[in-house]
DNA sequence: TTTATAATTAAGTATAACCTAAAAATTAGT
DNA sequence: ACTAATTTTTAGGTTATACTTAATTATAAA
């Protein structure tokens, strides 16, 4: 059996590669808030398990088995959020923490039939793809940080990021939720705040809420099908 | 924190305790199979933490903290039994290990919620006693095994032995289900075996299912009121 | 009162996961 | 290319949980 600790190193691993091709140790222990020490000796329990390739000094790549088991996990903890949300209308911005919990102790049993009874979402409640049982995510449309849209353009939030229940409960109280479109006003000099529209109404933004917040472009075909708020 | 071994001491102490004043080592031991030896470390343990009172030689009892920890993950096994048996559709015979191991990690607010959704039910899918908020567990007619009906009496089912997924099964085909009545036709004689009659069939019982199965008299009120199959 | 049974203590194993400090390898700066 | 800074690894722990067998001690039964 796989221990909810390898499990989160998993996790990790996989959502520190994409768009790279090495994980190096200091970036695992930033994020799992450990030193660099221990990430490195349960590296080499990973390397033993073959989930993770490893090559001294270089960094690690999960192997095939180990992206899977990834996921797995990424998988059950998207679709135990959506469930809380959607069946037991768990608050929003609870949920995450909630799955990050339950994701580890969900039978495939349960699993699959949570994700009959959702008619097998694309999406969790913050936007993010849910893997389908094979492990494929589908094809989602490229996300930009809002950030880094430019003033004048419409666009459409496709997820935000899901650890901060501050933050989240922030957005829910402007309507910031996947699927809804926002016009940038303007942008304050220096701090890079922004003043953004939403539906009718205007607000300012701090921008460490945009850079919590991907979009895609207003044009484009919206992401994901399932939303549901 | 309370670790799911500790739970599962606890939980063990309180069932053992129904009806007599002491549990004694070696009855932990035998019903979680594990050695004297160990179960008398673990006892100085739960005491330290003032969940059992112990007297060396004599055996436990659960102090007040112990018991109300013991009656919440009862309440959190049988409720989630419930859920996973209405909601979620699991098997009858599945539903106890599945709760077995997901009683450990359910918070206060997802219990509160499936309590709610299943409108605070009194009784979990097999018979068992649920136990509300506070601890109480309403009052429940006098159970007796099948075992001890005599020949010739009507009785209704009240609960059936959760842990035997195969019994389960085997019942369930015969239609052995909490609420349903049955009347004892014959029994055999040394190995105990009975004839019973259940809806419009007869049927053959050996006796280690009849030890498993519990009943009120067949007069009496019927024991709980929302169970549902 | 001896004997059988039950409970406890002693001593130790196993696993999991973490740490600090020191050493080694890599990378960056000049 | 060489030195310095940074990163990674190793060495050598710690802590916590939960279990074991074998030996001892206490209690209960004959």
């Amino acid at each position: 059996m796989i221990s909810p600790t390898v499990e989160d190193y998993l996790k990790a691993v996989y959502k520190l590669q994409i768009g790279k091709e090495k994980v190096t140790t200091s970036a695992i222990a930033e994020r799992l808030n450990l030193s660099n020490a221990s990430v490195t000796s349960m590296i080499k329990k990973l390397s033993r398990q073959k989930f993770v390739k490893h090559i001294s000094y270089r960094g690690v790549v999960l192997t095939e088995n180990g992206e899977k088991e990834a996921i797995n996990v990424i998988r059950r903890h998207r679709l135990v959020e959506l469930f809380l949300k959607e069946i037991l209308k768990l608050d929003w911005d609870k949920v995450h923490d909630e799955a990050e919990r339950l994701e580890h102790y969900i039978s495939d049993e349960i699993l699959d039939t949570i994700d009959r009874i959702l008619d097998y979402p694309n999406t969790d409640p913050h936007g993010d793809p849910i893997p389908n049982k094979n492990g494929d995510f589908g094809s989602f449309p490229q996300n930009n940080s809002l950030d880094d849209v430019n003033v004048g353009e419409t666009v459409i939030i496709s997820c935000v990021s899901d650890r901060e229940p501050k933050k989240l409960q922030f957005m829910l109280k402007l309507g910031l939720l996947p699927g809804v479109s926002i016009t940038i006003r303007n942008r304050t000099p220096f701090d890079g705040d922004m003043d953004i529209k939403v539906g009718k109404s205007e607000c300012h933004l701090p921008v460490a809420v945009a850079k919590s917040i991907f979009v895609t472009q207003g044009d484009e075909k919206l992401k994901g099908e399932n939303i549901k708020h």
